[in-house]
RNA sequence: GUUCGGUUGGUGUAGUUGGUCAACACGUUUGGUUUUCAUCCAAAAGACCAGGGGUUCGAAUCCCCUACCGAAUACCA
């Protein structure tokens, strides 16, 4: 009986998509790959009270920016078990019939109590220092409940329209258990459990019973979530049970938590802005205050950088290669190979791994991921010569978005200069050098970087004149700063021109 | 508080059935190259594998206890 896998990512559309979510999305996506298999992207939108509006939205384009496609589920197509938005799924019915279910099967039972009656037990329990407030099999009995209530009361209730909620009767010290593919057995006692609320007043199901009956619907073989759902997971393993559905009962894989740089604890946005890094994958503007939150791509990073830093967080290949593709990812994953422990995240690795990718990219996909820049600097410079700043750029930098602050010079006139340098190298025998130098350079056809090497060597010897002494100096007339690519690099790609003007502005200091 | 989960150099991890100097990457430091910077090359420092007990000829690897960290504990997901 070997089902073919299908996983699911199941955010909800509370507010833009953490990089520990797009974590998740990935590890289901390189599972799913690996296997063949399917991979659904469903809305868990049941909080009608938490609602972000563009949320969705920014899960999905998160998702396309990533290059993590699920192929199934709201943004990717639809696919025989649309829709994949649980409020649309709701109005067509599908939870109702499964609490009934559980109702009628003696699993789940009808509750009355107002929030205020349910906080008012909670005070009372935790004033007599009792080992748990939550509702069970012992608190339930004081409570208004189908439990307690006569039939014809519940009936009543019922037909006068007075709000209830349906929860699970959790039973008393049963032992259940539930085996993790990344954690082993996990075993829990079932009196630690309470009766979760499995259907709101609202008329909404909660996640847990929503989660159970999508999963199931979906034929979903494998489910791969965050470590705080494990508490929760012996809950569903119940659900299953009781909805008898045990047989095709998904697999479980909790991944571990995503922990900040620096201290304990979960990764936050805060630790984000407080660190300089940042915590989502696209920037987001929060609706209600206006609010903006840096995003991985409008920092500047590949996403194939992002994606690869990310997998390593928790997870590693047999290898001891580091930079991976997604092909290569999918290839090499695998749920026994991710860790136990939470994964501290590291921006400075971050940095590095976009470095690599930067590396690695051809200078034609460099210029084309520098254009809106220079189109905004109003730069309009041939495609060939750009390519060729790019091939320079590239061994410098760990950004695109450094290239400019790194190269302008190829662009504008050098207006600035670093006096500091100037200042500690300039003699005013150097006049002449500069002079002699443009004059010669003049003569040059082609004018290549070897042959300006040479031409610059002869005329250092010519005029008695040490390479070293003038070496910084030329730097500094070609692009104003001391640091930079191979200097005669430069000299061939600036062009004949522009060379000697620099140099005989140099000159005239 | 309770329940569950975790604990290998500063960080991410590797250490297949217990068996040489605990491996790789990032970071750090030093030297070389680039007459600078970045890259690149070479090297170094840095872990008594949370602590304590066992089991064993032998444990990071198995067992127990303790400590610390985290998560969950809502009509949120």
């Amino acid at each position: 009986m070997s089902r073919k896998v299908r996983v699911r990512f199941a955010p909800s559309p509370t507010g833009p998509l953490h990089m520990g979510g797009v974590r998740t999305a990935l590890y289901n996506y390189l599972f799913a790959k690996k296997h063949g298999g399917d991979f659904v992207l469903r809305i868990e939108d049941t909080d009608q009270g938490r609602f972000v509006p563009g949320a969705e939205n920014y899960i999905i384009e998160s998702l396309k920016w990533c290059g993590i496609d699920p192929g199934e589920g709201v943004g990717f197509g639809n696919g025989p078990h649309a829709p994949y938005r649980q409020s649309e799924r709701k109005e067509k019915g599908i939870y109702k019939q499964y609490a009934q279910q559980l109702i009628d099967s003696g699993h789940a039972y009808y509750a009355f109590d107002t929030t205020e009656e349910l906080e008012e037990m909670r005070k009372k329990l935790e004033a007599a220092k009792a080992k748990s407030t939550s509702y069970n099999a012992i608190t339930r009995q004081t409570m208004k409940n189908s439990l307690t209530l006569s039939e014809d009361d519940v009936k009543q209730r019922l037909g006068s329209g007075e709000p209830y909620v349906v929860r699970i009767k959790i039973p008393r010290n049963e032992e259940v258990r539930l085996k993790d593919i990344i954690r082993g057995w996990v075993v829990v006692n079932s009196n630690e459990l309470d009766d979760k609320v499995l259907y709101k007043s609202d008329g909404m199901p909660t996640y847990h019973l929503a989660n159970i009956v999508d999963d199931y619907l979906m034929q979903v073989t494998h489910v791969i979530r965050g470590e705080e759902w494990l508490p929760s997971a012996p809950l569903h393993v119940l659900l299953y049970r009781y909805l008898g559905w045990e047989n095709v009962m998904p697999e479980f894989a909790h991944l571990p938590l995503l922990l900040k740089p620096d201290g304990n604890g979960k990764l936050s946005k805060r630790d984000g802005d407080r660190l300089g890094f940042p915590v989502f994958p696209l920037n987001w503007t929060d609706p209600a205050s206006g609010e903006v939150s840096s995003g991985y791509r409008e920092k500047g990073y590949f996403p194939d950088a992002f994606i690869n830093m990310l997998a390593l967080l928790g997870w590693h290949p047999s290898g001891n290669e580091e930079v991976l593709s997604l092909d290569q990812m999918v290839q090499e994953f695998s749920l026994e190979r991710v860790s136990k422990s939470g994964a501290k995240f590291d921006p400075e690795k971050t940095k590095w791994f976009n470095q690599q990718y930067l590396r690695k990219r051809t200078p034609a996909e460099l210029a084309a991921a520098w254009k809106p820049e220079l189109d905004l600097r109003g730069v309009s410079a041939d495609a060939v010569y750009v390519e060729n700043v790019c091939r320079l750029l590239q061994e410098k930098a760990q950004f695109v978005n450094e290239f400019w602050a790194l190269g302008s010079y190829f662009f504008t006139t050098v207006i600035s200069y670093d006096d500091e340098i100037i200042k500690k190298r300039w003699n005013d025998k150097f006049k002449g050098f500069f002079n002699a130098l443009a004059a010669a350079y003049e003569k040059i056809e082609p004018f290549d970087a070897v042959t300006a090497e040479n031409i610059f060597k002869q005329t250092c010897e010519l005029l008695g004149v040490k390479t070293g002494e003038v070496m910084q100096l030329y730097r500094i007339a070609l692009t104003g700063t001391g640091g930079g690519p191979a200097l005669f690099e430069i000299t061939a790609l600036l062009g004949k021109k522009t060379v000697v003007e620099r140099l005989q502005k140099m000159a005239e200091r």
